[in-house]
DNA sequence: CAGAGTCTTCAGAGATTTCTGAAGACTCTG
DNA sequence: CAGAGTCTTCAGAAATCTCTGAAGACTCTG
């Protein structure tokens, strides 16, 4: 059977093909495994042995997309943070971000194409499809919600 | 105003956000961009200035993910190649594999950690997340589909 | 089936990204 | 407000990824 840390660290290898950079994905993968509620940077150092700076780095750049929270910590020194609610919903919401950017390049592509040019019709099957996903994805993950406080609820 | 190449470029660039490699985006842009049906590898070496090394395993990579196609191509000693009708569903089922990917993840996850811990917790959260828009992507690409030919359509 | 033209592969150069570690900024405590 | 402890920053080292260019494989044509 597969120990604890080699399923992190085979997650914290998923969450790097998806774009994450190997430190930051392995901090994130410790959010998810560790047993405590709330984890600091000096235990992440020394549990994932790497420098100080990376842990810094890659708690910034999770905070920053809303994965993870400082936690008012409560007569300690350092710094504790922990996973967010609703994290995975958040990230959703943040990669909708990129499907929005390809809808912009695709809709100035065609102002700058001929109006009725092969390039045009191209584009415009391209803006029309990440159009519509930027309109339906939010509603995905707000269902996604819905359904899940539904059967979390009464 | 904005000149084609130009416009070109920065499709590419967002593409490059995306994951593409820099070769790779700026072939696929001109796949978009161009103004004949289909293009040719030495085509693209001369338009973007890259080595046919780089346009080949662009190319290569191109298809295998399902964006453009061989086109027969008639009495032509040069392959030439266009982009795939209805490329960018099939791009947006691609990476519901790696949505997939993360289902898995968080299942091996759950299995290895305590039943009962918090980390089981957390990711339960994150497998029903995935799990739902592993179910549910596919059919909003569907329906993109179809509304897109009722829209084309009579 | 020889030859010309095109495509693919791959080792190494080059560019880019990522990590480290130390210096210094910040923040509590006594 | 001095001092200890923690966090952040950043220049440079290290690792990784990407591109090139040439060699050779492949495929048509005459």
């Amino acid at each position: 059977m597969a120990d604890t840390i080699d399923v992190a660290e085979r997650l914290a290898l998923t969450l790097e093909q998806g774009g994450l950079q190997k430190a930051t994905a392995r901090v994130m993968a410790a959010f998810l495994f560790c047993d405590a509620d709330s984890v600091t940077a000096s235990e992440l150092v020394e549990q994932l042995g790497i420098s100080s700076g990376s842990v810094s780095g890659a708690i910034k750049m999770l905070s920053t997309v809303g994965l993870i929270e400082r936690v008012p910590a409560p007569g300690s020194r350092r710094e504790h943070y922990r996973l967010r609610e609703g994290a995975w919903a958040t990230l959703m919401s943040t990669q909708n971000g990129m499907v929005q950017a390809m809808f912009e390049a695709a809709d100035q592509g065609i102002k700058a194409a001929g109006a009725d040019s092969p390039a045009a019709r191209r584009l415009a099957e391209m803006r029309d499809f990440y159009g519509f996903m930027f309109r339906e994805l939010p509603a995905l993950v707000e269902r996604w919600r819905t359904e899940r406080d539904a059967s979390a609820g009464p």
